[in-house]
DNA sequence: GCCGTTTTCGGCCCGACTGTTTTCAGTCG
């Protein structure tokens, strides 16, 4: 995200915080809320946009007005947002994070904060445990209890799940239920089904000829560390004390529009909401109304049918465009995992990899590829074990011999060369020659450092065909390097570089917002899973809804082609950059 | 605070679940 981006979205997102807690009126709030959420998608500075499109650039973001326009500005003429300083002055700060906290909403920190002048978390245990909590007006031992096991909750993990850790997770009780429960549909909906890189909840959705029954075996499932909620239509647990999921068993003639609903986005849903109302519609979780009557709700697809639209991929229900394109009938057709031909990036035992090639040729093989590219690290990597030249070569003579064996699939003899700090390249070009696939990448960098010219810079090498996990953020931990994505972008345009959609768990680099960023300058992706052992080459998947999030279709994915035109393209870089 | 092919004012998604209630408020998604 944009640094004015991050930082505005942060102040407004504190003041809709403190907001609500002093009891403001909750649309102007969401209203703020909304603006966070845009600004922090937004691919472009809003200092840019200022400086290129005025005031009226910044009203044109959805979501904004001339109030928020009017904060955004001062913020960009002065660091300061004075309405934000105002409120605050008039919330104790430690008030704010107390909203994180699992059943405890604004109105009972409100009433803490006045009754009991509870000003931040110890304050909050205090009354907790001396009782004062429970003898306020619409609270009881219950509910503390509640917000107890909520702080409990929060101080141990309080993250989100990374989507790579969630879905073996949701597949073995998706599992589970079907093997011992009355299940008749069953589906992940929620920001799980849309393949965000991280979820929040887990939910899941089911039709069952016995409800109750289903919602007691979810609850009692091996593993459930907690009950939440089990009702008549929805189940509510916390797995291995982490991770909450929530069960909803809804009509078989309403499946369609619960799953619609239960599957997101809100901003998506709200719009949608939006266009209903304009026809005289109702849209809720059990369908589509006109009046009293359902018009639409079995299907998904009548859902949207209904509102005159095609139905929308998940991966795209974002509130980016997707509504417009799908009343227009220009959704994309986006990229499937069942195109990907192979897999363009793995490591094997050479450097830090626990595979052998033979090893990775069958999983390849397993997954139905035509091809997979070793890439072990080169030389200056020596933490990861990089290849000195005697040893690359020694691989490339067993690729080849092993190609021979091989009736399937194909190894490509390949590399993840670094990028060094003035922008050469950690092999020879007369080696790099040897190589069918080479990504150059960078592991090692100063602090500050500009990382735009040292990739800028590797580009002009013809013998590299991608840059690897291009802005070097960790899903969980680290930030991406400095980097100029459009800079690269442009580049890579020009020269025929492909950008890397790094589909391993813990980078997903780039990801949605990066490719919404860069793929309209033309640039061509490749995924590759980064996988250190054959059986994390099912990370392919990950990297697929990352594309399909961003849009992609399979023309604008390399590994889509087949071997033979996969060649043909890789020759063609080299070509073409010796030509120019 | 935002927004507008019925609106520049009056809406803004809305239902489930729980706990505290004696008909409903708070929280959540």
């Amino acid at each position: 995200m944009k640094r004015n981006n991050a930082q505005i979205a942060r102040l407004l997102n504190e003041l809709a915080d403190a907001l609500e807690i002093l009891g403001e009126n909750p649309f102007r709030v969401n209203a703020y809320r909304k603006a966070v959420r845009v600004l922090q998608d937004l691919p472009e500075d809003v200092s840019d946009l200022l400086a290129r499109e005025g005031e009226k650039g910044i009203l044109e973001i959805p979501g904004v007005g001339s109030g928020i326009a009017k904060k955004i500005v001062e913020y960009l003429q002065t660091g300061r947002i004075r309405k934000h300083d105002e409120v605050m002055a008039r919330v104790p700060s430690g008030l704010l994070p107390l909203l994180n906290i699992q059943g405890l909403g604004p109105r009972t920190i409100h009433l803490a904060w006045k009754e009991l002048g509870v000003t931040g978390l110890e304050d909050l245990k205090r009354v907790i445990e001396n009782g004062e909590l429970a003898r306020l007006p619409g609270l009881g031992p219950k509910k503390v209890a509640n917000i107890l096991k909520g702080i409990e909750s929060l101080e141990r993990t309080g993250k989100r799940i990374p989507i790579g850790e969630a879905i073996p997770l949701v597949e073995s009780i998706l599992e589970a239920l079907r093997q011992e429960a009355p299940v008749d549909q069953l589906s992940p909906a929620g920001s799980f089904r849309r393949m965000k890189e991280t979820v929040g909840d887990l939910d899941i959705l089911a039709t069952s000829s016995d409800p109750a029954r289903l919602i007691q075996t979810f609850v009692h499932l091996p593993g459930v560390t907690r009950i939440l909620a089990a009702g008549e239509t929805k189940g509510s647990a916390i797995f291995e004390d982490r991770y909450q999921v929530d069960l909803r068993v809804v009509d078989n003639s309403s499946y369609g529009a619960a799953l619609q609903y239960f599957t997101g986005s809100r901003d998506h849903n709200v719009h949608l909401r939006g266009i209903a109302r304009e026809r005289g519609l109702k849209i809720s979780e059990y369908g589509v109304f006109r009046g009293e009557q359902r018009v639409a709700g079995e299907t998904e697809e009548s859902v949207y049918s209904a509102l005159d639209m095609l139905w929308i991929p998940p991966e795209l229900r974002e509130d980016r465009g997707e509504i417009e394109a799908a009343q227009e009938g220009r959704l994309p057709s986006l990229l499937e995992l069942s195109q990907i031909k192979g897999d363009l990036h793995v490591h094997s035992r050479y450097s830090d990899g626990h595979s052998t090639l033979e090893e990775i040729a069958e999983e390849a093989r397993r997954l139905g590829y035509a091809y997979v590219a070793v890439c072990d690290h080169s030389r200056t990597a020596r933490y990861a074990r990089g290849l000195e030249i005697d040893r690359l070569k020694k691989k490339l003579e067993e690729i080849r011999a092993l190609n021979e064996r091989l009736e399937d699939v194909t190894l490509l003899a390949g590399a993840e060369v670094d990028i060094l700090p003035d922008g050469s390249l950690d092999y020879p070009d007369e080696i790099l020659a040897e190589l069918d696939y080479v990504v150059a990448s960078i592991h090692q960098w100063r602090k500050k450092e500009d990382l735009t010219e040292r990739i800028l810079r590797a580009m002009d090498n013809p013998y590299i065909h991608a840059i690897a996990h291009p802005t070097g953020r960790l899903l969980t931990g680290r930030d991406p390097y400095p980097v100029d994505l459009d800079a690269v972008a442009e580049k890579a345009a020009q020269t025929g570089v492909w950008l890397e959609i790094n589909a391993h768990a813990e980078r997903l680099d780039l990801n949605d917002p990066h490719i919404l960023q860069v793929r309209r300058r033309g640039v061509r992706f490749v995924l590759g899973t980064d996988a250190h052992h054959a059986q994390q080459m099912w990370m392919m998947r990950l990297g697929v809804g990352m594309a399909r999030r961003g849009w992609l279709s399979p023309e604008e994915v390399i590994n889509t082609c087949p071997l033979p035109e996969l060649r043909q393209r890789l020759q063609e870089r080299r070509k073409r950059r010796s030509s120019v």
